[in-house]
DNA sequence: AGTCCTCACCGG
DNA sequence: AACTCCGGTGAGGACT
């Protein structure tokens, strides 16, 4: 064993080494990319203990954005109740504290024992692939993060003004905003906030109109003249608020927006971001989202993903067919077994997936069970085992987390039972509590379908950013089932093929021999906008 | 003054 | 047609 002083150094002077283990990508491989150091592989230690952890039934809690040793420090963090806080440190290898350092011995010897848990779990190959492939997540969340997102805060102050009038000298709601209080107001005879629901909620009783909420859906299905100004106003309110130009203000520095990316923040395996919503951009900002002179946006959409992945993973005969063609999936789909009826097609096939519990997807489902049986059977089974408070777990390991059994007092902070019925309620949160069998059925049901298409993006990334590393295109942005690339203008048609081949390489290296296509959307544009 | 909760929007 | 799955974010207001 030897001390290096200088983990730069040290690294750039050993070019031979395959894979580095580390305990923490998000700790180590920024200081590397800001001295220029690139590395092909790693092992996250503090990653894979994660991953091994939930497999092994052990973690009861979530990871997210605001997980120990992720954030700490973030405003995220302090947001959640200390009793939470404390859950979620209970089942922790490692000090959060990046200040606090592990001991080298002991970090190998957590490795080498991480390596014989791989081959205790169900398949131990596919475990292997979902550490690495994460880890290799890693290094392209600390990439994009280092590379950002093109963004022209002078495109976006131009697309504020025009949408919500100028601001004026003392603050407050920009002209468009206020104007649009103010018909909702005269709509109403007095004076009414537009932004406290409660307000709004008792100005249409005293029209004589009840309503349950102010959510947008319900306000529309209703006949009168404060509707439309009042619609106006909270479309235009959250882009102020949340992409505003406080927004711009904090988050676009230099001609880039720079998320950071936490790959696996999720129950299921999806990324989260933290810090300036980079998942939730809306449709009309992206316009502010453009290439650089000469260069282009390679935008990449995966078609039909979860409709796709379930075809993989359960492996049913028609289903496997008509996810085997690149074309959509749907027509195909409503061709089979909706006498071409496209929307009621995918309307079944999601409410399968989703659990739907009402609505016509619930009529159809049964024609798709008649024609799919597998495909059904296999989210049916997963939300059984949810109902009867079992794991699941995705095509490459990922498990669900443990449902958290009512009455410990270790739960304050965390949601109560749902009421009977399975009724919606917000705030509830079926993956973290017991309470109500159905809904932790419906969550396990689509955990399996989103958690196996989480494993499929991160495989798909990985094998993205082996194709571009000769290139000088950057990997810039991925949501789910979308990936943008930002290169020269000449090499946008060979990372069209690459994302293109990237895809049903991860189909093939996840799911082993399936028939079924992984194919994409893509477009190359100069601004995001343009490439739907 | 700081913490916590609710509401409602955005995205997939 | 209805509000089912996974999330982040900010504002307002009640509370300590």
């Amino acid at each position: 064993m030897r001390r290096e002083p200088d983990l730069v150094a040290a690294v750039r002077a050993r070019p031979e080494v395959a894979r580095w283990v580390w305990r923490s990508t998000a700790e180590v491989y920024p200081r590397l990319l800001a001295a220029g150091v690139r590395v092909e592989r790693c092992y996250d230690v503090e990653d894979a203990e994660q991953l091994l952890l939930g497999h092994e039934g052990r973690l009861g809690e979530p990871r997210g954005a605001a997980a120990p040793g992720r954030a700490c420090g973030t405003p995220r963090y302090r947001r959640i109740p200390a009793a939470r806080r404390r859950a979620r440190l209970a089942g922790l290898l490692f000090e959060p504290r990046p200040s606090v350092s592990v001991p080298f011995d002991g970090l190998l010897a957590v490795y080498a024992e991480q390596l014989r848990r791989h081959d205790r779990a169900g398949h131990p190959g596919r475990m292997r692939l979902l550490t690495a492939a994460e880890s290799a997540g890693m290094l392209v969340a600390a990439e994009m993060h280092r590379a950002g997102l093109p963004w022209r805060a002078d495109v976006h102050r131009d697309l504020l003004n025009e949408l919500l009038g100028e601001r004026y000298a003392g603050g407050g709601e920009p002209r468009r905003l206020a104007e649009l209080a103010d018909e909702v107001s005269a709509a109403f005879g007095r004076r009414v906030r537009p932004d406290l629901p409660a307000d709004v909620v008792k100005a249409f009783a005293q029209a004589g109109i009840r309503v349950r909420s102010t959510r947008r859906w319900e306000l529309e299905e209703i006949d009168h003249p404060a509707v439309k100004p009042l619609v106006a106003y909270k479309k235009l309110y959250r882009i102020w608020t949340a992409h505003g130009w406080s927004w711009l203000a904090d988050w676009v520095r230099d001609g880039r927006f720079r998320p950071e990316y936490l790959p696996g923040g999720t129950v299921s395996g999806r990324w989260t971001t933290s810090g300036g919503g980079a998942l939730q951009i809306p449709k009309v900002i992206r316009r502010a989202v453009v290439a650089d002179e000469g260069w282009r946006l390679v935008v990449a959409d995966a078609d039909q993903m979860e409709p796709r992945v379930l075809a993989a993973i359960s492996r049913d005969p028609g289903l496997m067919e008509v996810a085997g063609h690149p074309d959509d999936l749907y027509t195909r789909l409503s061709d089979r077994a909706f006498s071409g009826d496209r929307e009621h097609a995918k309307l079944a096939l999601l409410g399968a997936i989703y659990g739907q519990t009402s609505g016509d997807g619930l009529k159809n489902l049964a024609a798709l069970r008649r024609r799919f049986p597998r495909a059904v059977a296999y989210v049916d089974e997963a939300a059984k085992a949810g109902e009867e408070g079992r794991l699941v777990r995705t095509w490459l390991g990922r498990t669900s987390p443990q449902a958290v059994d009512a009455g410990e007092d270790d739960e304050a902070g965390l949601p109560q039972e749902a009421p009977e019925g399975g009724e919606f309620t917000p705030g509830y949160t079926p993956g973290y509590a017991s309470g109500n069998a159905r809904a932790r059925g419906r969550f396990t049901r689509n955990f399996v379908v989103q958690g196996s298409a989480a494993d499929w993006a991160l495989l798909m990334l990985a094998a993205l950013r082996r194709s571009l590393a000769g290139m000088r295109a950057e990997l810039v942005f991925f949501q789910h089932d979308e990936v943008i690339v930002h290169c020269p203008e000449g090499e946008a048609e060979a990372v069209t093929a690459a994302i293109r081949a990237a895809g049903d390489e991860a189909g093939r290296i996840a799911f082993g021999p399936t028939p079924v296509r992984f194919p994409f959307t893509t477009a190359t544009v100069e601004r995001y906008a343009d490439a739907k």
